[in-house]
RNA sequence: GGCGAGUUAGCUCAGCGGUUAGAGCAGCGGAAUCAUAAUCCGUUGGUCCGGGGUUCAAAUCCCUGACUCGCCA
């Protein structure tokens, strides 16, 4: 029966960048999500940035610009980390936005009507300078247990006592410097002590819903007595703060974590009113969606917020009622530590998921190794550099796609790219079929991918024994020559299939080279049939280069913050450094020269091309001509950038028939070892069509 | 401080009361040469954090100590 998925992952915070602990989060969230695609199931998979908060606020007002433009900014920049990435998202909205002020003031009302809301003053350090209420972390001071100055207000990190800001010696305003005063105002609560709240938690974070350690944490919370007896929660911030007014009360904005997990609903309806969910085939409108019984909600998380997601979020839509409903599921992960240390962004130890790509590392690997290693427990997931490399280039490299590069060249040669009927070894590979959907469905993504292997070590071992390239050398021969490629190019598509949720960009490959149809789960069942014509097979993969992987970390070495403006001398510098040229070419006559031609070309239309990893599809004017190439720049150059730029073509070049289309001419560019690739453009006043001599 | 999780081969991890503790990778030896040096066969390697206990039997359960991490909203 096909399920009806409603999936999240947790709301990036909107004042920064992703970090890898972002894309960890969905390349997991991303690998079921396809899977359960594969299966037939609909998947409505959306995430939206969280824009609200006294940060974001501050951090717009120290850039003189409005919070709106500073979330816009970081907005336009998330695109290319998920389309990097692979991560499938149908749709991503913004916790600003209309849909959120209505259903965040909806489920409000809501709660107030079912008597869970209720207003307390309460006595807070105010910045009279700033003229705001501050948050703890806006409170320094000196420690009120041992002295220690410039404590914040909630703990000592000299001798860890726990404290109020209030309790602070000398306490300062963070924001000015001003000496804080204490003054009351009326703040919002939500009940979450309410026995009817309790009750409910209760029972929902019983079963199958959470995971074992996730359950035994939130019913620690709930049940906790005396001074950790399960506290009312302030869901509200006096102005100045950017977020959504609380109805009836001016002067009064939610919380920002309050209007968050609703922007998870925000998101969905956006993508029902915009049109998407029906163009994705759910023709039912949002709230009928979203209460169906048949709807699963189901949300990714990482364990720092599980405190939000099991007690306060079911709890406000559990009493919010219909249409809104409870989550079926909250997944949650642990983190993602660096060579077994925790990643810090202060220290510059992570790594930047935007340098990965740019240092032109696949996404895939990281997809790849981070799917290996995550299992269904909230543990954090060490990211090894050397493992990574090892895993990688065995695994996928050296394993799985070198059952095709082994078997597809005798296929082309001698069988003109046609297939015989396969089956005889193939039980094992389509038995497990039932196994790994069952690993995928429970999120143990590791052992799932171990099964895989397992199968591609069988896979070389039945080419080892049956030995084709012995067979190839007797004509007489040929038929079993024939079916040992044919089981192994069979075994490679049902692990392709296997592989898909992990790697849909070298699946989407694969599927070309096989020259078959998009490849969905049930396919496992059926192999392909006799007579079947493949492509030639070319490279699926490359290994990772441990350079590549390293200079990711140099990069990180430096302080990523506050980028200094780089001095010309710092950059020669360095480029002397790396030089070690590459040796030089034999001499050439000026006659071998002259047979190329050069031209000065302008690039009319540049676009990405669908299944291609770096190559761009260039329509070049050579004054008067236009031609059409594809140059291999992508991971340097954004196609949308490249219109109007002058470049040099060899235009004499034999036309290259491409999987893409023909490239009929060559751009130039520079590169070297490293990353980068650095078209060469002439100087101003240059002509399309004139020659480069 | 209180509560909780963890510590198993060089690396990443599995095993969570039952033969002589396993896997992948790395290492070592051999084979092979179809495949981007990929692959196949064999093999070295472990006071299962320390100590105590329960048991016929403990990596596994209990106590205790060390270290690491998390939560105490």
């Amino acid at each position: 029966m096909s399920r009806r998925l409603f999936v999240t992952t947790a709301l990036p915070y909107a004042n920064g960048s992703f970090h890898i602990g972002h894309i960890m989060e969905y390349i997991q969230a991303d690998t079921w999500v396809r899977f359960q695609r594969m299966q037939g199931h609909a998947v409505h998979f959306v995430c939206a940035d969280d824009a609200h908060g006294a940060p974001i606020m501050l951090k717009a007002e120290a850039e003189g610009i409005a919070p709106q433009a500073l979330v816009a900014r970081i907005a336009a920049e998330r695109p290319r980390y998920l389309e990097g990435f692979h991560i499938s998202f149908d749709h991503w909205h913004s916790t600003d936005s209309p849909e959120n002020v209505e259903l965040s003031q909806d489920i409000y009302r809501r709660l107030q009507a079912a008597g869970l809301v209720y207003t307390r003053a309460v006595e807070q350090f105010y910045d009279p300078v700033k003229g705001m209420f501050l948050a703890d972390r806006y409170i320094k001071g000196e420690c009120p247990n041992c002295g220690a100055p410039d404590q914040y207000g909630d703990a000592c990190e000299n001798c860890s006592s726990v404290y109020a800001p209030t309790d602070l010696k000398n306490p300062y305003s963070t924001l000015s410097g001003a000496t804080p005063v204490l003054k009351s105002s009326e703040h919002f609560f939500f009940r979450l002590s309410d026995p009817k709240c309790v009750a409910f938690l209760r029972t929902w974070t019983r079963g199958e819903r959470l995971q074992p350690e996730v359950a035994n944490k939130a019913r620690e919370w709930l049940e906790g007595t005396g001074d950790r007896a399960l506290g009312d929660w302030d869901i509200s911030r006096d102005a100045p703060y950017f977020g959504i007014p609380i109805p009836d009360a001016p002067g009064k904005y939610f919380y920002v974590w309050l209007d968050a997990p609703i922007g998870y609903l925000a998101a969905l309806k956006n993508y029902f009113d915009t049109g998407k969910a029906r163009a994705r085939g759910e023709t039912r409108a949002f709230a009928e969606f979203l209460s169906a019984p048949d709807t699963e909600q189901v949300h990714f998380i990482g364990k720092d917020i599980i405190y939000f997601h099991t007690l306060f979020w079911p709890a406000m839509l559990k009493f919010a009622g219909s249409p809104y409903r409870v989550p079926d599921n909250v997944y949650v992960h642990g983190f993602i530590t660096v060579s077994g240390e925790k990643m810090s962004k202060s220290r510059g130890t992570g790594i930047s998921p935007l340098r990965y790509l740019e240092l032109g590392l696949d996404a895939e690997w990281l997809r790849y190794y981070i799917a290996a290693k995550l299992n269904a427990n909230v543990e954090d997931v060490d990211f090894n550099p050397d493992d990574f490399v090892a895993r990688v280039n065995a695994d996928l490299v050296g394993k799985y796609v070198n059952i095709a590069a082994r078997t597809a060249g005798f296929v082309v040669k001698r069988f003109d790219g046609r297939l015989r009927a396969a089956g005889a070894g193939l039980a094992p590979f389509q038995a497990a079929r039932e196994r790994i959907a069952q690993l995928y469905e429970g999120r143990e993504f590791g052992k799932a991918l171990r099964e895989v292997m397992l199968l591609a070590d069988a896979a070389n071992q039945y080419v080892d024994a049956r030995r084709p390239w012995d067979l190839a050398k007797d004509p007489a021969r040929a038929a079993d020559l024939h079916e040992v490629c044919s089981e192994a190019l069979n075994m490679f598509r049902l692990l392709t299939i296997y592989l898909k949720p992990v790697l849909p960009q070298l699946a989407a490959d694969v599927e070309s080279f096989l020259g078959v149809p998009a490849l969905g789960w049930h396919d496992a069942g059926t192999l392909l049939p006799a007579g079947h014509a493949i492509n030639p097979y070319r490279h699926l993969m490359t290994r990772v280069d441990p350079k590549q992987v390293q200079a990711l970390f140099e990069t990180e070495a430096a302080p990523p913050a506050a980028p200094a403006p780089q001095k010309h001398a710092e950059h020669q510098e360095r480029a002397a450094a790396k030089a070690a040229p590459a040796p030089q070419a034999a001499t050439i006559s000026i006659d071998d020269f002259a047979k190329l031609d050069l031209r000065v070309a302008t690039i009319v239309a540049a676009d990405t091309v669908e299944g291609a990893d770096k190559l761009v599809r260039l329509t070049v004017d050579l004054g008067g001509a236009t031609r059409t190439l594809f140059a291999g720049i992508k991971s340097a150059y954004d196609p949308a950038q490249l219109a109007g730029r002058q470049v040099v073509v060899v235009a004499n070049l034999a036309p290259r028939k491409m999987r893409f289309g023909t490239s009929e001419g060559m751009i130039l560019a520079a590169s070297g070892d490293g990353p980068g690739i650095f078209l060469v453009a002439p100087d101003s006043g240059a002509e399309p069509g004139m020659r480069v001599k």
